[in-house]
DNA sequence: CGCTCAATTGACTTTTACGTAAATGCCATG
DNA sequence: CATGGCATTTACGTAAAAGTCAATTGAGCG
């Protein structure tokens, strides 16, 4: 079931934030959740923007970074000149992606090493005693 | 050839940081370059350190994590205890990665689509004109 | 030796991404 | 109605990671 409305204590624990957090998030304009009254509403596609947000911030994005980014998943402007710089700024980010992309394998590659370097040492020490 | 030393400015230009920022990585104890009076010369191990610093931050780590990285990276210990921890540790941190790559994988995923999305857009616009 | 210019040091400042506290609102429940 | 429990707003605080600036220092060179 698609629910209509989340409220920001359950998307703190969904996700594992602060209230300031997700307030901190909507002064920055990265969601807009409706009110009423005074209290925050927020829809599935704010929940899913938090997601969104959350899994930039886990690869390192600045906030601006991630508005960027959120920029680009919505609807692609009409004017030309604009879908071409569109897309020439998802290029960019995606060759940024490709650059951590390329940084994570290495250090992945560096840590098995060292584990292995761990495990080697625990053998020794295994057949020593 | 394998260089001996490196002075502070050639790292800079070849890692596009500033001296301060070297420095800076010095007092963390991130590394540790050997001195000719009060100059600082980096080895080539320094070097690599650095390298392995600039990875770790271009994935969003922070200095101290980059700081356990790097411990890990190092000569194991000679302890069985701290040989386990060290593997849970490294464990831990390769968990981590992946789950940076997971995040890595759907954000390029989305991009490609939102790419998608501009270059239809476009043959619309294109097609109509 | 004196000059110059890069390098160092230390202090202070800045930016980012929230944390925290205080005062207050809203509302369901006993 | 008052009590508890979230929510909100406003304002100030803070830690991390450098940037910036000023005052020195030292090394090389003519």
């Amino acid at each position: 079931m698609m629910r209509e409305y989340y409220s920001i204590t359950e998307l703190t624990r969904e996700f594992d934030v602060s209230t300031r957090t997700l307030r901190f998030y909507e002064d920055e304009g990265l969601v807009q959740p409706v009110r009423r009254g005074r209290t925050r509403l927020f829809r599935p596609s704010d929940r899913h923007l938090i997601r969104q947000i959350m899994r930039g911030k886990r690869l390192g994005f600045s906030i601006n970074e991630i508005r960027e980014i959120i920029q680009m998943y919505k609807e692609p402007p009409g004017e030309i000149g604009q879908l071409n710089l569109m897309i020439k700024r998802i290029e960019e980010k995606r060759e940024d992606l490709r650059q951590k992309r390329r940084d994570l394998e290495e250090t992945l590659a560096e840590l098995d090493q060292a584990e292995e370097s761990c495990v080697e040492r625990l053998v020794e020490l295994g057949v020593n005693t």
